[in-house]
DNA sequence: GCCATATGCATAAGCCAGTTATATAGTTGA
DNA sequence: TCAACTATATAACTGGCTTATGCATATGGC
């Protein structure tokens, strides 16, 4: 409970990184476009063209709900459908030019944003969260965790 | 862009900061309750019993948003009304014992998953980000930070 | 003290992003 | 070749917001 008395614990460092979560969050100016969507996006910019259905798992929708974002996508130009060879049902999601660039823009300030925001701590913390960078890209690598059940 | 092999810069720090966001927010289970009220419930918990306008200015939402998610919070029986002596315009929203309950029980779901997800770290990562607490704190304390503009 | 104006909240109507249920087109294997 | 399965689409509905507006109370200049 006393991150300045002790050593912090495992659930000080919980709520740390809660704390910044919500911080982050609250700092999203509006974009004109949702986090779905955003989401998705990058979905398609990190693994490629991607069908419906695969997309609607990996972001945590329904395939309907996919689809009626899909087609917001394709609507604004920032995605579009291609048929799949060797499957005449299937459609392949892939982002298009004005796609990564709205994506790209979209980072771009995010990552300004909090960079911003770190050149204005004292130099200590600056060292501490340096530090800690290869630790939080481990916390959210999934590759080296022990799943259980 | 290669923290492996240099100090990491400013960016490599905000990288790994959304990193985490984003593997925090997709690791939120469905509770039956949304997150504006659950962050409606924790503002109340920690400014205290506030007014509608109040509140909606602070949720980030518009007035009739916010008397709409406190009919919800009501009917549920999270949140009760009272009357505000001194102005009978006014409406006070204060959390009833229900919803603080809730609220508790939301933050130690939260707090217990990030845990254990440190706890599998290596011991190193863990000291890192432990070291990082102070630093994470300051990050989205406003107090310190010059304002602009 | 009165009245014009401002303020706090509620209601109404509509929008948007999601849901479930169902239909249609294409694929596959016995 | 046809029954069963799969990929996507469409329809109808819901939740959580929005803007526009109304009503009650408060406030300040006169």
């Amino acid at each position: 409970m006393s991150p300045a008395e002790n050593a912090p614990s495992t659930t000080d460092v919980a709520h740390a990184l809660e704390a910044v979560v919500t911080w982050l969050r609250d700092s999203r100016e509006p974009v004109g476009i949702s986090k779905s969507s955003l989401s998705t996006l990058a979905r398609l910019d990190v693994v490629g063209p991607l069908r419906i259905t695969d997309l609607a798992e990996r972001e945590g929708l329904t395939q309907p709900g996919m689809t009626t974002l899909v087609n917001r996508l394709v609507q604004t130009g920032l995605a579009e459908r291609r048929a799949d060879p060797g499957d005449g049902r299937a459609v392949l999601v892939a982002l298009t030019s004005d796609g990564l660039a709205r994506l790209t823009e979209y980072r771009v300030s995010r990552t300004e944003l909090i960079s911003a925001r770190l050149e204005q701590l004292d130099p200590e913390s600056r060292s501490a969260l340096a530090k800690a960078v290869p630790a939080l890209h481990r916390f959210v690598d999934d590759s080296h965790v022990t799943e259980e059940k």
